[in-house]
DNA sequence: TTAGGGTTAG
């Protein structure tokens, strides 16, 4: 290498933004070193691989260049392969091939595998697969590996395997590559045969067990590995934190962090992230707060996973603000995570137009959006109201930007018209779509049927949920509730007969708050005990306090049953958001904000009850449900009614 | 002369 090269090399280290990025190339340029291929290589893949945001641009410098050889090719193929357009990295590898003297080597067809698997493209993945073989490239320990990952993705074990017994001495990677595939594919069993049929077993290959395992909601499986196996390295920490955070096991999660910190391990930046995950499903704001402490004692605010999770915790704990106050001090440059987290927290809020303005500002600094920014913009859009602004965000996300829509993305439109009480143009929607609809997509559609009260229809969704899950308590349920609130009681009778013959329960709900730093969960209809017995008694007070001073009258569409009137509404005082909301009053001090998580969706007599409660009571209340936020004050609800 | 596969992260 020459001394001029090695100079270059030492500056393009110190860019990290696009920015610093234009100008080391205009300081090549300058020198006449960007005809240098080594050089333009390095400038390359420094772009498309190291630093962030910058793949448009590595694109347009790739273009620049009269004849890119193979590392060019290859490295642009490997940028293109981890991005959310996998696809191009397939067109420019056809390109190579048609331009290109030299054949492929064992990088392209490493880098190219795992496009076809980011792209789940079987089809192209067997296409590049019989070409390694010609090339003899196939057995090669990077290739093969790559091989059987991406056969794991496109759900075929079946080659996984066959690929993985023709490699000639697989290595520890290889046999972990293996038993990843057959836990990828569901086989749980064969993926521990694998395992125990394993020459080598280190760290990693526990590892592999222990995301297997919980992957696969696994987590006993998962516990019994961990306790079993010899070294537990950070990786197996964090993995079971992560785990079972994943899995809604946010308490399991807490004490797997603790522990850590007591057997005297340094928690990294994924075990405080698994962590923040589990503060948010779990809505634990204070807890939160002191990881957050944590952090910036012990130094990982500079990293933005880090900041992302926290971003994500504060913004599902409810408070929009301090997740806001994390986007704007974040360091560097903020990533497409952050962007999309900061979209879905005000989303969640029903802050629908800021949603938007976040987008076209996030446009505008050069972040290109991926397909679960689409994602949280079309929720925002749905649950805003903001028809229009939503279907225009649909095609562009193809148009503009090359994603294909997922299921999601479907399932976020069918809402959006669903929502805004658009029901037939809903239902044509699903029935025009490319892919066929799952049980979810119908679900949603049957949400918006309960919304708008549209029993005609609901009952034709019902059906094709009836062949797709027929199983589900709560589509039973939704139905149910469609026909209390239409006043049809013989068919909410006809429709529990049912669920009691095919031995359906509903889905217990339940709420939470926190007080203290403890959490305390209420289910309705379970046993009573000190805590609950608080929670009536303060109930019983709240409720005659708002008949006297509300003029509250109870809503009792969302009860099951055609039951007396009085029954009724004995059955609705009881939800679980009422006790929660009753036992925070009781105990936590006047003036502080009330914070609630309930498993299902908030009914309608509650929504009711918590606005007037913030007016009578003088009180803010935040109840995040399945679905979004509602901050209710002065006796409005910031989900205006919309839901 | 440059680079790569398996485990944890929205």
């Amino acid at each position: 290498m020459s001394s001029s090269e090695q100079l270059c090399l030492s500056l393009l280290r110190q860019c990290k933004t696009l920015k610093t990025v234009k100008q080391f190339h205009a300081y090549i340029s300058k020198v006449g070193l960007d005809a240098n291929s080594f050089v333009a290589g390095k400038l390359l893949l420094h772009c498309a691989v190291t630093i962030s945001d910058t793949l448009d641009y590595a694109r347009r410098l790739f273009l620049l260049f009269p004849d890119p050889d193979i590392f060019m090719y290859n490295t642009l193929i490997r940028g293109l392969s981890e991005s959310s357009t996998p696809q191009y990295s397939l067109t420019t590898y056809v390109e190579m091939r048609r331009r290109l003297m030299a054949a492929p080597d064992s990088f392209s067809f490493a880098f190219i595998l795992k496009a076809a698997a980011n792209y789940r493209s079987l089809k192209a993945g067997i296409q590049l697969h019989s070409q390694a073989v010609t090339y003899g490239l196939d057995t090669h320990l990077f290739v093969g590996t790559t091989t059987i990952s991406m056969y794991a993705e496109c759900g075929c074990v079946a080659f996984a395997r066959k690929v993985f017994g023709e490699m000639f001495e697989p290595n520890v990677v290889a046999w972990n590559a293996i038993v990843t595939a057959c836990f990828r594919c569901g086989d749980v069993k064969g993926a521990k045969i694998m395992f125990n049929q394993m020459p080598f077993q280190n760290s990693t290959s526990w590892n592999v067990m222990l995301a297997g395992y919980t992957k696969a909601g696994e987590l006993e499986l998962a516990r019994t590995s961990f306790l079993e196996m010899p070294i537990k390295d950070d990786v197996s920490w964090s993995t079971m934190i992560v785990g079972f955070a994943h899995n809604g096991c946010f308490e399991e999660a807490f004490g797997f962090f603790r522990e850590l910190q007591r057997v005297g391990i340094r928690p990294n930046e994924v075990s405080l992230t698994g962590v923040l995950s589990a503060c948010a499903q779990a809505g634990t704001f204070e807890f939160g707060k002191i990881i957050h402490g944590f952090i910036e004692k012990a130094g990982f605010l500079h990293i933005i996973s880090v900041n992302n999770a926290l971003l994500d915790a504060y913004s599902r704990c409810g408070n929009v603000g301090m997740a806001h106050l994390v986007f704007e001090s974040m360091p560097e440059k903020k990533s497409i995570v952050s962007w999309t987290s900061m979209m879905a927290g005000l989303a969640m809020q029903g802050y629908g137009e800021e949603a938007v303005q976040l987008f076209n500002k996030m446009e505008k600094s050069g972040v290109r959006p991926d397909g679960i920014t689409f994602i949280s913009i079309l929720y925002a859009c749905s649950h805003a109201g903001l028809i229009e602004q939503g279907c225009w965000y649909f095609s562009k996300m193809t148009e503009v930007y090359g994603i294909e829509p997922a299921i999601e993305h479907y399932g976020c439109m069918v809402d959006l018209y669903g929502r805004a009480g658009q029901l037939e143009k809903a239902y044509d929607f699903v029935n025009q779509m490319p892919i066929s609809p799952t049980a979810i997509i119908w679900r949603i559609l049957l949400g918006a049927c309960s919304i708008h009260g549209h029993v005609k229809l609901a009952e034709r969704v019902k059906e094709r949920l009836s062949e797709l899950d027929p199983n589900n308590s709560g589509d039973h349920v939704l139905l149910s509730n469609i026909y209390a609130i239409a006043g049809k009681w013989k068919d909410v009778a006809a429709l529990r007969r049912s669920m009691a013959d095919q031995k359906i329960k509903k889905t217990p709900g339940w709420s939470m708050i926190e007080v203290d730093k403890v959490m305390y969960s209420f289910v309705a209809g379970r046993g009573r005990n000190e805590i609950t017995d608080e929670a009536y008694e303060k109930l019983r007070e709240m409720m005659l306090k708002l008949r006297v001073e509300g003029g509250y009258i109870p809503e009792v569409g969302s009860v099951l049953h055609d039951i007396e009137e009085e029954e009724k509404e004995d059955a609705v005082s009881g939800h679980s958001e009422k006790l929660a909301l009753a036992f925070g009053m009781a105990r936590l001090r006047e003036g502080r904000t009330i914070r609630i998580v309930k498993n299902l969706r908030v009914c309608g007599d509650c929504h009711t009850v918590m606005k007037l409660i913030s007016k009578v009571y003088g009180l803010e209340i935040v109840v995040r449900d399945r679905s979004r936020f509602h901050s209710f004050k002065d006796g409005f609800c910031s989900c205006r009614d919309y839901w």
